[in-house]
DNA sequence: AATGAATGAGACTTCATTCAT
DNA sequence: AATGAATGAAGTCTCATTCAT
């Protein structure tokens, strides 16, 4: 019925079930018979299983690859890097399904060829928040803050209470990290 | 030829692998090659490839077991709450590649009946170490001194420095996160 | 090369083998060495080993399955029931190797989705050939009538004699039975 | 516990689970666990499994063929082929579980060494029934009456009624079935 | 743009059997 | 009289992938 569109379904779906249930338990017959169609049509849309996730990956981590951009070019300044730190709460947001994927796929994402690309993402990122001459201890502050963006998406599901709060609280914590790192 | 230690050294090299390259990508058939032995004998001592993590799970988990049961029974101080986190941080050195496994392979484990249980682990131990009657931002800082913790064993190794100072910086910072919950 | 006839052919070849030897020593290798295809290819067209089974049973049942809905709709009386027994003869003739099977695997096929079937089938059969208020002699000589047919099949083989004669000479004898049991 | 009881135990249970679910479905670890021995010690008293149905083929068989002795040296009559049919309706009974066991695992027992001696056994009980002279239709009467005899053990229990009364009634069928064929 | 049919590799698992102790 | 440990063969099944149409 629909038609240019098919790339676009399988990717939706791909992302979705490789989210829920992991890449490799994720197969190609499960994506097909869910679009319904063969899987010899996600063939003609894709060189390979993987090639799905490349697309994906692309596609979704492209507000993760200008905000590493734009905070390239900025002052190295305690407000950039709360400014980094909020961009970074929506990048998280609008991909939380890739970002939950990756999250918990590491292992397999690992050794594809798009693992890398994203470990080097999240280095260089963590690079943007600290500096060089840090106290270890205020460079820990600062990775932590990343982190707690992580743990704000994902483990916080479990805590009760308004989401908008909890977002905000969330940002707050982070913000304050890079803050006391600031020697605020 | 046969020692009594077969059991013992399936868990370890399944451990290592496991870690490595995830568990769905890890067969037996690897498992069993690298001890020379067949996947049959695999089979004498485990009933099924579960099993086999399962039984990591419960040797490697003990510590962060016996961790929950002290926390319970001491008084909901600050003191208790960071030295959760010092224990907790031992828990974690000492099982580390069983962490890591479960860090990194969360989409997999999360349908493996151990996931739940690890799964609640955490819960409980987040919920151990904040208040039902903090305000949301304090309570995220606790639980954010939590992942703290986890960043510290993983995240931490790609940055430089000596792994002693690292290892006390970070749990500085999740000392600070909770102390400050605790309004200090 | 591949025509539409696979799907048959794979049927065909099983129906032999599991006559043969049983469905349980019958492998899929075996089936697919035969037809000079993959076991991977038996999966395109059946979801199981069991489905192969599950597929030659409603094929080759239609015929007993009819016998049944028109036996429903006479009229109780004894040419009914001869009637009956003259066209179960041939439904047996024509799907003699299915019911060789059925006969010869009992044991295996009874926890298959496929035996309940096969008894309720023959049950109802039952009772189409006999009348509630016989009496046990009576009763018992109409269930002897129908397990003559299938010694007919299967033991008679085994008698010396013209094939054609020793056919009429069964269904002979079950036609005196229920005629018997009628108070003739 | 107990002791020179155990090759007796093995053949209890082997024989149970042969019946209930045929005996390739049926596995040694089966067997053992079921008696809480270990695979092995069923290799001490037996040497392979065909060898555990074997031996209980020869121990439960017996019946038959003292039938088969005694039936050889009686005069060809009715009353010697009646008075088969009621002691083979008694071995039937002893051995009923042996029976059903043969009954529904003809093609698994074909090709074990067992498997002929059934057969071979059928057929010659069949030869003392019957007389060469007589007419097809009269053959068949008196093969007719054997299995008779076994629908009476199997089949019959789906009939309801009072079992002494069943086992009455089939007797009589088959009785009835030989005199005929005598030209009563 | 997509299907139907098939493949080759490999997964997990079970089995009957052996043998030193 | 029986166990603990292991093996080799085989089984069912699933997967990513291909290719002619």
């Amino acid at each position: 019925m629909a038609r240019g569109n098919t790339r676009q379904r399988i990717q939706d779906v791909a992302l979705e079930l490789f989210a829920e249930q992991g890449y490799e338990k994720t197969s190609l017959r499960e994506i097909a018979e869910r679009l319904d169609v063969t899987k010899a049509a996600l063939y003609y849309h894709f060189k390979t299983k993987e090639d799905i996730l490349v697309g994906l990956f692309h596609d979704l981590t492209r507000p993760m690859d200008e905000l590493i951009v734009w905070a390239r070019e900025q002052p190295r300044t305690l407000e950039t890097k709360q400014e980094i730190l909020r961009r970074y709460q929506v990048a998280l947001a609008d991909a939380a399904p890739l970002f939950r994927f990756m999250q918990e796929n590491q292992a397999t994402v690992r050794e594809l060829s798009v693992g890398l690309t994203f470990k080097e993402r999240m280095l260089e990122l963590s690079g943007l928040v600290q500096e060089p001459d840090f106290a270890m201890k205020d460079k820990v502050r600062c990775i932590s803050a990343l982190f707690t963006m992580h743990a704000g998406m994902f483990f916080m599901q479990n805590v009760e209470g308004d989401p908008e709060e909890k977002h905000e609280a969330v940002l707050e914590v982070a913000l304050d990290l890079v803050a006391q790192a600031h020697g605020a």
